[in-house]
DNA sequence: GTCTATACAACGATAGAC
DNA sequence: GTCTATCGTTGTATAGAC
Protein backbone atom coordinates (compact mmCIF):
# COMPACT_ATOMS: atom_id res chain seq x y z
CA UNK A 1 0.00 0.00 0.00
CA UNK A 2 1.79 3.32 -0.70
CA UNK A 3 1.76 6.24 1.44
CA UNK A 4 -1.04 8.29 -0.63
CA UNK A 5 -3.77 8.10 -2.42
CA UNK A 6 -2.65 8.78 -5.77
CA UNK A 7 -0.29 6.24 -5.81
CA UNK A 8 -2.95 3.92 -3.93
CA UNK A 9 -5.16 4.31 -7.24
CA UNK A 10 -3.11 4.33 -9.68
CA UNK A 11 -1.53 0.79 -8.22
CA UNK A 12 -4.79 -0.90 -7.63
CA UNK A 13 -6.12 0.73 -11.31
CA UNK A 14 -2.80 -1.05 -12.76
CA UNK A 15 -4.32 -4.49 -11.34
CA UNK A 16 -7.82 -3.92 -12.33
CA UNK A 17 -7.07 -3.03 -16.02
CA UNK A 18 -5.09 -6.23 -16.19
CA UNK A 19 -7.97 -8.44 -14.76
CA UNK A 20 -11.23 -7.27 -15.58
CA UNK A 21 -9.45 -4.70 -18.79
CA UNK A 22 -11.00 -1.14 -18.88
CA UNK A 23 -14.56 -0.88 -19.80
CA UNK A 24 -15.18 -3.36 -17.03
CA UNK A 25 -13.32 -1.87 -14.70
CA UNK A 26 -15.24 0.36 -12.81
CA UNK A 27 -14.45 3.70 -10.75
CA UNK A 28 -16.62 2.34 -7.49
CA UNK A 29 -14.50 -1.28 -7.42
CA UNK A 30 -11.40 0.99 -7.88
CA UNK A 31 -12.14 3.13 -4.85
CA UNK A 32 -13.34 -0.22 -3.04
CA UNK A 33 -10.01 -2.19 -3.37
CA UNK A 34 -8.13 1.00 -2.74
CA UNK A 35 -10.19 1.95 0.39
CA UNK A 36 -10.33 5.41 -0.97
CA UNK A 37 -13.13 7.97 -1.26
CA UNK A 38 -14.60 8.77 -4.46
CA UNK A 39 -13.37 12.79 -3.96
CA UNK A 40 -10.48 11.83 -3.56
CA UNK A 41 -10.26 10.24 -7.04
CA UNK A 42 -11.89 12.86 -8.78
CA UNK A 43 -9.17 15.31 -6.78
CA UNK A 44 -6.69 13.47 -8.64
CA UNK A 45 -8.06 12.53 -11.56
CA UNK A 46 -10.32 14.42 -14.25
CA UNK A 47 -11.84 10.79 -14.37
CA UNK A 48 -11.69 7.35 -15.26
CA UNK A 49 -9.72 7.82 -18.28
CA UNK A 50 -7.70 9.76 -17.38
CA UNK A 51 -6.92 7.13 -14.00
CA UNK A 52 -6.47 4.64 -16.39
CA UNK A 53 -3.91 6.59 -18.41
CA UNK A 54 -1.53 6.73 -15.57
CA UNK A 55 -1.99 3.50 -14.67
CA UNK A 56 -1.63 2.04 -18.00
CA UNK A 57 1.49 4.69 -18.66
CA UNK A 58 3.06 2.29 -15.63
CA UNK A 59 2.37 -0.88 -16.67
CA UNK A 60 3.36 -0.46 -20.71
CA UNK A 61 7.09 1.22 -19.08
CA UNK A 62 7.38 -1.79 -16.97
CA UNK A 63 6.69 -4.40 -19.97
CA UNK A 64 8.65 -2.35 -22.19
CA UNK A 65 11.70 -2.24 -19.33
CA UNK A 66 11.47 -6.25 -19.03
CA UNK A 67 11.54 -6.86 -22.32
CA UNK A 68 14.52 -4.70 -23.44
CA UNK A 69 16.73 -5.50 -20.68
CA UNK A 70 16.60 -8.99 -22.31
CA UNK A 71 16.35 -8.18 -25.81
CA UNK A 72 19.13 -5.47 -25.07
CA UNK A 73 21.30 -8.09 -23.37
CA UNK A 74 24.12 -10.25 -23.72
CA UNK A 75 23.96 -13.64 -26.27
CA UNK A 76 23.21 -14.27 -29.75
CA UNK A 77 20.52 -12.81 -31.77
CA UNK A 78 18.54 -16.39 -31.36
CA UNK A 79 19.40 -16.80 -27.83
CA UNK A 80 17.76 -13.38 -27.50
CA UNK A 81 14.70 -13.77 -29.12
CA UNK A 82 14.64 -17.12 -27.30
CA UNK A 83 15.02 -15.19 -24.30
CA UNK A 84 12.40 -13.34 -25.12
CA UNK A 85 9.82 -15.79 -25.65
CA UNK A 86 10.68 -17.37 -22.55
CA UNK A 87 10.50 -14.57 -20.42
CA UNK A 88 6.25 -13.96 -20.20
CA UNK A 89 4.71 -15.15 -16.92
CA UNK A 90 1.12 -15.01 -15.82
CA UNK A 91 -0.32 -16.53 -18.83
CA UNK A 92 -3.23 -16.72 -17.88
CA UNK A 93 -3.71 -13.59 -16.41
CA UNK A 94 -3.12 -12.71 -19.66
CA UNK A 95 -0.59 -9.63 -21.28
CA UNK A 96 -1.66 -6.51 -19.53
CA UNK A 97 -0.26 -4.40 -22.86
CA UNK A 98 -2.45 -6.79 -24.94
CA UNK A 99 -5.03 -7.47 -23.37
CA UNK A 100 -6.29 -3.52 -23.82
CA UNK A 101 -7.07 -4.47 -28.19
CA UNK A 102 -10.23 -6.29 -27.07
CA UNK A 103 -11.31 -3.52 -25.17
CA UNK A 104 -13.30 -1.14 -27.78
CA UNK A 105 -13.37 1.58 -25.30
CA UNK A 106 -9.66 1.45 -25.47
CA UNK A 107 -9.33 2.08 -28.74
CA UNK A 108 -12.45 5.02 -28.90
CA UNK A 109 -10.11 6.26 -25.94
CA UNK A 110 -7.12 8.49 -28.19
CA UNK A 111 -5.13 8.62 -25.38
CA UNK A 112 -5.20 5.00 -24.40
CA UNK A 113 -5.10 3.89 -27.78
CA UNK A 114 -2.14 5.63 -28.73
CA UNK A 115 -0.51 4.28 -25.95
CA UNK A 116 -1.28 1.26 -26.84
CA UNK A 117 0.33 1.61 -30.37
CA UNK A 118 3.15 2.98 -29.40
CA UNK A 119 4.04 0.01 -26.85
CA UNK A 120 3.90 -2.35 -29.37
CA UNK A 121 6.09 -0.06 -32.15
CA UNK A 122 8.67 0.36 -28.99
CA UNK A 123 8.99 -3.38 -28.17
CA UNK A 124 8.87 -4.11 -32.08
CA UNK A 125 11.82 -2.05 -32.66
CA UNK A 126 13.30 -3.97 -30.26
CA UNK A 127 12.86 -7.02 -31.95
CA UNK A 128 13.75 -5.80 -35.33
CA UNK A 129 17.37 -4.33 -34.48
CA UNK A 130 17.76 -7.83 -33.03
CA UNK A 131 16.89 -10.28 -35.98
CA UNK A 132 18.77 -7.41 -38.16
CA UNK A 133 21.99 -8.38 -36.33
CA UNK A 134 20.66 -11.64 -36.72
CA UNK A 135 21.18 -11.79 -40.43
CA UNK A 136 24.37 -9.72 -40.21
CA UNK A 137 26.05 -12.54 -38.71
CA UNK A 138 24.36 -15.34 -40.50
CA UNK A 139 22.39 -16.81 -37.45
CA UNK A 140 19.17 -16.55 -39.49
CA UNK A 141 19.06 -17.02 -43.17
CA UNK A 142 20.04 -14.66 -45.44
CA UNK A 143 16.12 -14.12 -46.94
CA UNK A 144 14.82 -13.07 -43.37
CA UNK A 145 12.93 -10.36 -43.00
CA UNK A 146 13.75 -8.43 -39.53
CA UNK A 147 10.46 -6.23 -40.16
CA UNK A 148 8.00 -9.37 -40.38
CA UNK A 149 9.88 -11.69 -38.40
CA UNK A 150 9.45 -9.40 -35.13
CA UNK A 151 5.85 -9.32 -35.75
CA UNK A 152 5.69 -12.77 -36.41
CA UNK A 153 7.82 -12.69 -33.06
CA UNK A 154 5.19 -10.67 -31.05
CA UNK A 155 1.88 -12.35 -32.51
CA UNK A 156 2.91 -15.55 -31.44
CA UNK A 157 3.58 -13.80 -27.39
CA UNK A 158 0.45 -12.46 -27.96
CA UNK A 159 -1.78 -15.42 -29.55
CA UNK A 160 -0.03 -17.42 -26.88
CA UNK A 161 -1.91 -15.42 -24.26
CA UNK A 162 -5.55 -15.60 -26.33
CA UNK A 163 -4.76 -19.38 -26.59
CA UNK A 164 -4.07 -20.00 -22.83
CA UNK A 165 -6.45 -18.16 -21.48
CA UNK A 166 -9.38 -19.61 -24.00
CA UNK A 167 -8.36 -23.18 -23.12
CA UNK A 168 -7.92 -21.99 -19.35
CA UNK A 169 -4.85 -23.99 -19.35
CA UNK A 170 -0.67 -21.98 -19.93
CA UNK A 171 -0.31 -25.20 -22.05
CA UNK A 172 -0.94 -23.59 -25.31
CA UNK A 173 1.64 -20.58 -24.42
CA UNK A 174 4.40 -22.94 -23.95
CA UNK A 175 3.79 -24.74 -27.04
CA UNK A 176 3.42 -22.29 -29.24
CA UNK A 177 6.41 -20.14 -28.22
CA UNK A 178 8.67 -23.43 -28.23
CA UNK A 179 7.07 -24.00 -31.74
CA UNK A 180 8.83 -20.62 -33.15
CA UNK A 181 11.75 -20.94 -30.96
CA UNK A 182 12.23 -24.55 -32.95
CA UNK A 183 11.78 -22.90 -36.42
CA UNK A 184 14.35 -19.43 -35.62
CA UNK A 185 16.70 -21.92 -34.37
CA UNK A 186 16.47 -24.71 -37.64
CA UNK B 1 -33.17 -9.46 -41.40
CA UNK B 2 -34.64 -13.04 -40.75
CA UNK B 3 -38.32 -14.03 -40.57
CA UNK B 4 -38.29 -14.15 -37.00
CA UNK B 5 -37.48 -12.46 -33.45
CA UNK B 6 -35.38 -15.75 -32.74
CA UNK B 7 -32.73 -15.57 -35.58
CA UNK B 8 -32.83 -11.70 -35.81
CA UNK B 9 -31.90 -11.74 -32.06
CA UNK B 10 -28.60 -14.22 -32.59
CA UNK B 11 -27.83 -12.77 -35.90
CA UNK B 12 -27.91 -9.25 -33.91
CA UNK B 13 -25.88 -10.50 -31.42
CA UNK B 14 -23.31 -12.23 -33.21
CA UNK B 15 -22.57 -8.63 -34.61
CA UNK B 16 -22.21 -7.38 -31.10
CA UNK B 17 -20.26 -9.90 -29.45
CA UNK B 18 -17.50 -9.52 -32.71
CA UNK B 19 -17.71 -5.44 -32.52
CA UNK B 20 -18.18 -5.36 -28.41
CA UNK B 21 -17.14 -8.37 -26.95
CA UNK B 22 -19.44 -10.36 -23.87
CA UNK B 23 -19.73 -7.98 -21.06
CA UNK B 24 -19.98 -4.84 -22.78
CA UNK B 25 -22.99 -6.03 -25.63
CA UNK B 26 -26.18 -5.01 -23.16
CA UNK B 27 -29.59 -6.45 -23.46
CA UNK B 28 -30.59 -3.26 -24.88
CA UNK B 29 -28.47 -3.06 -27.26
CA UNK B 30 -29.12 -6.02 -28.91
CA UNK B 31 -33.11 -5.02 -28.86
CA UNK B 32 -32.49 -2.14 -30.30
CA UNK B 33 -30.27 -3.19 -33.21
CA UNK B 34 -32.87 -6.25 -33.75
CA UNK B 35 -35.77 -3.75 -33.30
CA UNK B 36 -37.64 -6.30 -31.15
CA UNK B 37 -38.99 -6.17 -27.70
CA UNK B 38 -37.69 -6.64 -24.82
CA UNK B 39 -40.55 -9.79 -23.96
CA UNK B 40 -39.48 -11.37 -27.17
CA UNK B 41 -35.73 -11.69 -26.11
CA UNK B 42 -37.09 -13.09 -22.55
CA UNK B 43 -39.50 -15.36 -23.99
CA UNK B 44 -36.84 -17.18 -26.64
CA UNK B 45 -33.98 -17.12 -23.94
CA UNK B 46 -33.65 -17.47 -20.19
CA UNK B 47 -31.16 -14.39 -20.45
CA UNK B 48 -28.32 -12.44 -22.11
CA UNK B 49 -26.15 -15.77 -21.25
CA UNK B 50 -28.67 -18.47 -23.06
CA UNK B 51 -28.58 -15.86 -25.97
CA UNK B 52 -25.15 -15.32 -26.22
CA UNK B 53 -24.17 -18.78 -26.31
CA UNK B 54 -26.90 -19.82 -29.32
CA UNK B 55 -25.40 -16.67 -30.99
CA UNK B 56 -21.35 -17.51 -30.34
CA UNK B 57 -21.92 -21.30 -31.25
CA UNK B 58 -23.13 -20.14 -34.85
CA UNK B 59 -19.99 -17.71 -35.32
CA UNK B 60 -17.78 -21.03 -34.05
CA UNK B 61 -19.38 -23.30 -36.57
CA UNK B 62 -18.84 -20.44 -39.12
CA UNK B 63 -14.97 -20.12 -38.07
CA UNK B 64 -14.17 -23.71 -38.15
CA UNK B 65 -16.13 -24.64 -41.15
CA UNK B 66 -13.78 -22.01 -43.22
CA UNK B 67 -10.75 -22.88 -41.48
CA UNK B 68 -12.01 -26.65 -42.48
CA UNK B 69 -12.71 -25.84 -45.87
CA UNK B 70 -8.60 -25.00 -46.17
CA UNK B 71 -7.14 -27.30 -44.21
CA UNK B 72 -8.95 -30.54 -45.83
CA UNK B 73 -8.83 -28.88 -49.20
CA UNK B 74 -5.98 -29.53 -51.71
CA UNK B 75 -2.33 -28.70 -52.25
CA UNK B 76 0.97 -29.76 -49.87
CA UNK B 77 0.95 -29.48 -45.97
CA UNK B 78 2.92 -25.91 -46.40
CA UNK B 79 0.61 -24.52 -49.07
CA UNK B 80 -2.78 -25.28 -47.14
CA UNK B 81 -1.01 -23.96 -43.89
CA UNK B 82 -0.18 -20.60 -46.14
CA UNK B 83 -3.98 -20.71 -46.90
CA UNK B 84 -5.05 -20.53 -43.73
CA UNK B 85 -2.57 -18.33 -42.25
CA UNK B 86 -4.05 -15.80 -45.59
CA UNK B 87 -7.61 -16.75 -44.95
CA UNK B 88 -8.10 -14.04 -42.14
CA UNK B 89 -10.51 -11.37 -43.29
CA UNK B 90 -11.41 -8.02 -41.51
CA UNK B 91 -8.56 -8.29 -39.82
CA UNK B 92 -9.25 -4.52 -37.76
CA UNK B 93 -12.62 -6.00 -36.35
CA UNK B 94 -11.14 -8.85 -34.75
CA UNK B 95 -11.34 -12.49 -34.17
CA UNK B 96 -14.74 -13.16 -33.41
CA UNK B 97 -13.53 -16.25 -31.39
CA UNK B 98 -10.18 -15.00 -29.99
CA UNK B 99 -12.01 -12.00 -28.99
CA UNK B 100 -13.57 -13.60 -26.29
CA UNK B 101 -10.89 -15.04 -24.37
CA UNK B 102 -10.15 -11.13 -23.27
CA UNK B 103 -13.68 -11.02 -21.88
CA UNK B 104 -13.20 -12.25 -18.14
CA UNK B 105 -17.10 -12.60 -17.94
CA UNK B 106 -16.94 -15.04 -21.03
CA UNK B 107 -14.47 -17.12 -19.00
CA UNK B 108 -16.13 -17.25 -15.71
CA UNK B 109 -19.46 -18.38 -17.71
CA UNK B 110 -18.89 -22.37 -18.14
CA UNK B 111 -20.79 -22.30 -21.00
CA UNK B 112 -18.84 -19.60 -23.43
CA UNK B 113 -15.84 -21.08 -21.83
CA UNK B 114 -15.98 -24.59 -23.43
CA UNK B 115 -17.27 -23.28 -26.25
CA UNK B 116 -14.65 -20.91 -26.65
CA UNK B 117 -12.29 -23.73 -25.56
CA UNK B 118 -13.55 -27.12 -28.07
CA UNK B 119 -13.58 -24.58 -30.90
CA UNK B 120 -9.55 -23.56 -30.52
CA UNK B 121 -9.04 -27.11 -30.04
CA UNK B 122 -10.82 -28.62 -32.82
CA UNK B 123 -9.10 -26.05 -35.42
CA UNK B 124 -5.78 -27.23 -33.66
CA UNK B 125 -6.62 -30.53 -34.00
CA UNK B 126 -6.65 -29.61 -37.94
CA UNK B 127 -3.83 -28.08 -37.75
CA UNK B 128 -1.78 -30.88 -36.49
CA UNK B 129 -2.95 -33.40 -39.11
CA UNK B 130 -1.97 -31.08 -41.59
CA UNK B 131 1.44 -31.01 -40.15
CA UNK B 132 2.09 -34.47 -39.43
CA UNK B 133 1.27 -34.97 -43.37
CA UNK B 134 4.09 -32.66 -43.77
CA UNK B 135 6.49 -34.38 -41.77
CA UNK B 136 5.81 -37.58 -42.99
CA UNK B 137 6.03 -36.29 -46.62
CA UNK B 138 9.14 -34.45 -45.72
CA UNK B 139 8.00 -31.33 -46.63
CA UNK B 140 9.31 -30.23 -43.19
CA UNK B 141 11.77 -30.62 -41.09
CA UNK B 142 12.46 -34.25 -39.41
CA UNK B 143 12.66 -32.97 -36.06
CA UNK B 144 9.19 -30.71 -36.44
CA UNK B 145 7.00 -31.21 -33.36
CA UNK B 146 3.47 -30.46 -35.01
CA UNK B 147 1.55 -30.52 -31.67
CA UNK B 148 3.69 -27.28 -31.19
CA UNK B 149 3.98 -26.29 -34.69
CA UNK B 150 -0.08 -26.17 -34.54
CA UNK B 151 -0.21 -24.01 -31.32
CA UNK B 152 2.23 -21.64 -33.30
CA UNK B 153 0.07 -20.70 -36.32
CA UNK B 154 -2.48 -20.33 -34.01
CA UNK B 155 -0.78 -17.89 -32.17
CA UNK B 156 0.58 -15.96 -35.00
CA UNK B 157 -3.33 -15.35 -36.49
CA UNK B 158 -4.37 -14.70 -32.78
CA UNK B 159 -1.66 -12.53 -32.30
CA UNK B 160 -1.67 -10.74 -35.49
CA UNK B 161 -5.16 -9.41 -34.73
CA UNK B 162 -4.13 -8.34 -31.27
CA UNK B 163 -1.26 -6.23 -33.14
CA UNK B 164 -3.64 -5.25 -35.87
CA UNK B 165 -6.00 -4.01 -33.40
CA UNK B 166 -3.59 -2.06 -31.10
CA UNK B 167 -1.88 -0.25 -34.60
CA UNK B 168 -5.46 0.52 -36.07
CA UNK B 169 -3.60 -0.85 -38.94
CA UNK B 170 -3.81 -4.30 -40.58
CA UNK B 171 -0.29 -3.94 -41.37
CA UNK B 172 1.51 -6.44 -38.15
CA UNK B 173 -1.06 -8.68 -39.35
CA UNK B 174 0.41 -9.29 -42.63
CA UNK B 175 3.60 -8.86 -41.87
CA UNK B 176 3.30 -11.53 -38.82
CA UNK B 177 1.64 -14.27 -41.06
CA UNK B 178 4.16 -13.54 -43.80
CA UNK B 179 6.78 -14.07 -41.47
CA UNK B 180 5.76 -17.14 -40.50
CA UNK B 181 5.29 -18.37 -43.72
CA UNK B 182 8.89 -17.69 -44.71
CA UNK B 183 9.89 -19.60 -41.85
CA UNK B 184 8.01 -22.84 -42.53
CA UNK B 185 8.73 -22.82 -46.27
CA UNK B 186 12.72 -22.99 -45.61
C1' DG C 1 -45.29 -14.68 -29.38
C1' DT C 2 -44.64 -9.85 -28.88
C1' DC C 3 -45.23 -5.65 -26.65
C1' DT C 4 -44.75 -1.78 -22.84
C1' DA C 5 -44.16 -0.66 -18.05
C1' DT C 6 -41.64 -1.18 -14.22
C1' DA C 7 -37.98 -2.75 -10.68
C1' DC C 8 -33.67 -2.33 -8.59
C1' DA C 9 -28.72 -2.27 -8.74
C1' DA C 10 -24.54 -0.33 -10.66
C1' DC C 11 -22.55 3.05 -13.77
C1' DG C 12 -19.62 7.59 -14.15
C1' DA C 13 -19.70 12.12 -12.40
C1' DT C 14 -20.73 16.25 -9.39
C1' DA C 15 -21.73 18.96 -4.97
C1' DG C 16 -20.41 20.49 -0.99
C1' DA C 17 -19.07 19.59 3.98
C1' DC C 18 -14.93 18.92 6.71
C1' DG D 1 -6.94 16.45 0.22
C1' DT D 2 -10.54 13.43 1.62
C1' DC D 3 -15.07 12.34 2.75
C1' DT D 4 -20.38 11.31 2.02
C1' DA D 5 -24.58 12.45 -0.46
C1' DT D 6 -26.75 12.71 -4.55
C1' DC D 7 -27.69 12.99 -9.64
C1' DG D 8 -29.07 11.11 -14.15
C1' DT D 9 -28.22 7.01 -16.99
C1' DT D 10 -27.77 2.38 -18.16
C1' DG D 11 -27.43 -2.50 -16.70
C1' DT D 12 -30.30 -7.09 -16.50
C1' DA D 13 -34.56 -8.93 -15.41
C1' DT D 14 -39.68 -9.39 -14.32
C1' DA D 15 -44.83 -8.35 -14.75
C1' DG D 16 -48.58 -8.40 -17.16
C1' DA D 17 -51.45 -6.59 -21.16
C1' DC D 18 -52.56 -7.83 -25.89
Amino acid sequence: MSANARETLIDVTQDLLWERGYAATSPRAILDRAGVGQGSMYHHFSGKEALAVAAFERSASATFATAAAVLNGPGSAVERIGGYLRLQREVLRGCPIGRMAADTDVLESAALQTLLADTFDRIRDLLVEVLADGVERGELRPGTVPGELADTVLAVVQGGYVLARAAGDPAPFERATRGALALLEA
